[in-house]
DNA sequence: AACTCTTTTCAAAACAATTCACATCCTTAT
DNA sequence: ATAAGGATGTGAATTGTTTTGAAAAGAGTT
């Protein structure tokens, strides 16, 4: 069945589209008389406006793409749903891209949301060189980008990112704090912008506070739980090996804690763990865990509004670079160390 | 900076924008010599096909609507992602539509779908009645629509659902095997095609096996977690308890879990619990967590290829109902009635 | 040279909205 | 009575693509 469009109302009231247009979209010069009118028709026929012909128009889509690795990982799913939560309220809706670790997915889904018009992007970049070009492209273009959670090379942009740097030498330094000497840690991707960001953290707190931490303590690769879970293992097999273990994402931390119960470690009595993100089944696990956490909500809603400011605002405003601080929760997989 | 058109490629070459648009489009008509120089002139020009002329045209856009209650519950989350991997196969985007369980959210979120045009819509609805003709508008205006999860009325159109009373039927009958006599439960909301078949399957199973089964040892009314842990409590507070109880879907199970543990009752020896959906925490807490699971990818990759069927098969067929099994996964939590 | 036939190309008409520049109407002032 | 001015309405152009019917060009046949 056709759908009702603009010309359907003006013919069924003898008036022209060009009026109906007006009165719909609440411009002056229609009587308030007429326009009630058209309102009434335009309801009485079911008449919804077509996004096609008003972006080729105003070429403004009310659409934003979001490019994020893996909608499965909690974090995503929750800065998703922060992001919504803002979008919907003005009328715009998402399209998910999962890219994965993946540039050439990255790459032809952003050809994908260029060619579908989208007003803006919200991406958490793989970080891959490569794409950087098809960035600068989408700014030159006019499309609105606000990077998150990674951000990449001398992108011209706003971006929200948590400091992670900052969120994994704090975290040292609390494991320090109950008199850990002897630290180790799974990390994701090495270089990767928060791979690379977290291990730095650690590696300056480690020295900072002159703890003891052998390459055999520190391994890792990718932010998966496998690969996590098998490194987990290695290290915790060593015969001298650390009292405390950072994992730095959560995916990371699900392995380091399958590693430890299948090795039978007591947490935290014989080893420390401290978690990165934070999870549903870190609160119910034995023990719970103890973890740097990222400010998912307001992660989602500062990109969201950056993103809707810069799409929305008349005059082009300088990028703005939002770092938020990640914050620890205290559960009960951190103790004392033994003596 | 203006966009690159087909109009732009044609001046260059001083062809015709007709020529371009079918040489690009890989129509027979144009000599193998243009079609080359087109298809060389638009990559050097960076040219991308606008998708809002496009879809004008063909009335095509390559986009589907998703709605769901909520990205951060891993079931639509996986759902969703295995949904993504068959779309993006064919360049189709997803539009994602948290609606809660808010009729007037999926009023909305329809109505903006419509409006930009999708090809297809792919729901979990609430399930509200008075949403039921909308839905209808969407398969009569040619809209194709896949229902998942749950399904509403009678809507002439394809669904994909999991036999949500056989699989409490048989998280009971497992249960009955342990020799549990006595059986509570903590479903969701009770008047949703979700809570109240699971409910359905759970008392039929109760009456079969000739279980003893309270009042007072069935609660519940919100599949989340705040409210399933108070129900919980309730439950196994009372001096005369169940020696074994079902959880409605992965939250409510949390719930539970977080009851259990502050009540420190003994899982499995002193009370057996069994979960529904699975989730990560389920492998890792203490103990692993016995639960019915919905394939999750079948569901997502099923719901997905009868859309995509659906938008790019010639003609109309019967509408399918794919019913999937939920599948036992044997972990811990379930242990031998205590003598 | 005139004709058919095939291949290649083009001009113009949609698609549904917005918007600019006019046109019309009515009122009021001169 | 005429002009001015404001309010209201209209026609036509525009947005970038696809598609259709027709035209042009080239090759072969009579």
């Amino acid at each position: 069945m056709k759908r009702v469009n603009i010309k359907d109302i003006a013919k069924e009231l003898g008036t022209s589209i060009a009026t109906v247009s007006r009165a719909l979209n609440g411009k002056e010069g229609v009587s308030d008389e007429l326009r009630k009118k058209i309102f009434e028709k335009a309801k009485e026929l079911g008449y919804i406006a077509n996004g096609l012909a008003r972006g080729m128009k105003t070429s403004k889509t009310f659409t934003v793409g979001v490019l994020i690795s893996d909608i499965r990982n909690p974090y995503f799913s929750e800065v998703i749903s922060s992001m919504e939560r803002v979008l919907y309220a003005k009328n715009y809706n998402l399209m998910i891209c999962n890219v994965g670790e993946n540039p050439e997915r990255e790459k032809k889904y952003i050809n994908l949301l260029v060619s579908k018009n989208v007003d803006g992007i919200i991406a958490a970049p793989t970080g891959d060189e490569k794409n950087l070009p098809l960035y600068k492209k989408l700014v030159r273009h006019g499309i609105k980008v606000v990077l998150f959670d990674r951000i990449i090379g001398d992108l011209q942009t706003d971006s929200v990112i948590v400091d992670n740097e900052a969120a994994t030498y704090e975290a040292v330094k609390y494991l320090n704090r109950f008199g850990h000497r002897r630290i180790g840690a799974i990390y994701g991707i090495e270089k990767s912008y928060t791979g690379s960001e977290r291990l730095k953290g650690f590696f300056e707190a480690v020295k900072d506070f002159k703890m003891e931490c052998k390459d055999e303590w520190v391994k890792g690769g990718e932010f998966n739980e496998e690969k996590s879970y098998k490194c987990a293992l290695e290290i915790l097999s060593q015969k001298y090996r650390p009292t405390a273990i950072i994992a730095m994402n959560n995916f990371t931390t699900l392995g380091v804690m399958r590693a430890v119960k299948e090795l039978k470690i007591n947490v935290p009595d014989e080893l420390s763990v401290m978690g990165f993100d934070d999870a549903e089944w870190m609160k119910v696990c034995s023990p719970t865990v103890t973890t740097m956490v990222q400010p998912t909500d307001v992660i989602g809603m500062t990109a969201a509004t950056l993103l809707l400011d810069a799409v929305e605002g008349e005059l082009v405003r300088k990028p703005q670079k939002v770092v938020l601080k990640a914050s620890l929760i205290k559960r009960n997989s951190v103790g004392f160390v033994e003596k």
